[in-house]
DNA sequence: CGCAATTTGAGAATTGATTCTCATTGTTGA
DNA sequence: TCAACAATGAGAATCAATTCTCAAATTGCG
């Protein structure tokens, strides 16, 4: 059986709090408020759970390393900050990626990465 | 100075010749044809070398490992076969990318990764 | 050709992310 | 309450990609 540990809801009050992609490390920080004696591999262990459960997405860029977010979020796609390194959820999506696709080969799902400066680290 | 070593040509001759993305390892086995006691070393040190000198990109998408290919072609994208996990290029490109930007963000680059069934894993 | 600088091969070592170990602590149904 | 089983902490271990080490081989100017 699963228990419900203060850590565990920990980790998922700091994703919640956070509200953008976050490592593993960031989290453990973050929830490190909540459950001061938090370690990484608790972190790891209850993301990998999460994930599986379906509560929590694992998000790979290139650039960075992994981020995790709470999931259940609408279809959405990210940016990376090239200075600061930091994920941002971004609204919407676009159209006609069909187009792209070589003949005879079948899509199943897509995204789409903008890399660039946010608005904290644009002026630097 | 530089040298032109042969493993290094067979390198590049193996990346031409397999004309898509390919990971390090890939690369080895198919220069080892002309080149048979290369090892895995060699292929990345000069893979670090062509990438400084701007002859080789190196391409890191989610589910893979990173892969190399020839640099120059016109800007593309990737298509990941989810299932031989081999990485494709696609020519063309879309629209609008700026309307997903959050205000205040400043876009410099963009990637577009489109995952499902290549053409030979269609059917399996 | 002759040699000095560069490169290579092969395996050891490193790196960053993640998982495992195991003794200890926490959680919960009865 | 309280035992059984699950989860944690901390550091060791693993894993895959990549880099390093160093003796031996190669390259190319003169």
């Amino acid at each position: 059986m699963e228990l419900n540990t203060q850590q565990r809801v920990s980790i998922l009050q700091a994703l919640d709090a956070l509200d953008r992609p976050v490592t593993a490390k960031e989290l453990l920080n973050a929830a490190s408020t909540y459950s001061p004696k938090l370690g990484l591999a608790t972190v790891y262990r209850n993301l990998k759970r999460l994930v599986e459960a379906g509560e929590v997405r694992k998000i790979e860029v290139a650039g960075v390393p992994p981020h995790y977010e709470l999931d259940g979020k609408k279809h959405h796609h990210f940016f990376v900050c090239e200075d600061c390194l930091k994920l941002f959820d971004m609204e919407g999506c676009l159209n006609g990626f069909k187009k792209l696709l070589p003949p005879g080969f079948k899509m199943k799902s897509h995204e789409v990465i903008i890399y660039g400066a946010c608005r904290d680290c644009k002026s630097s």
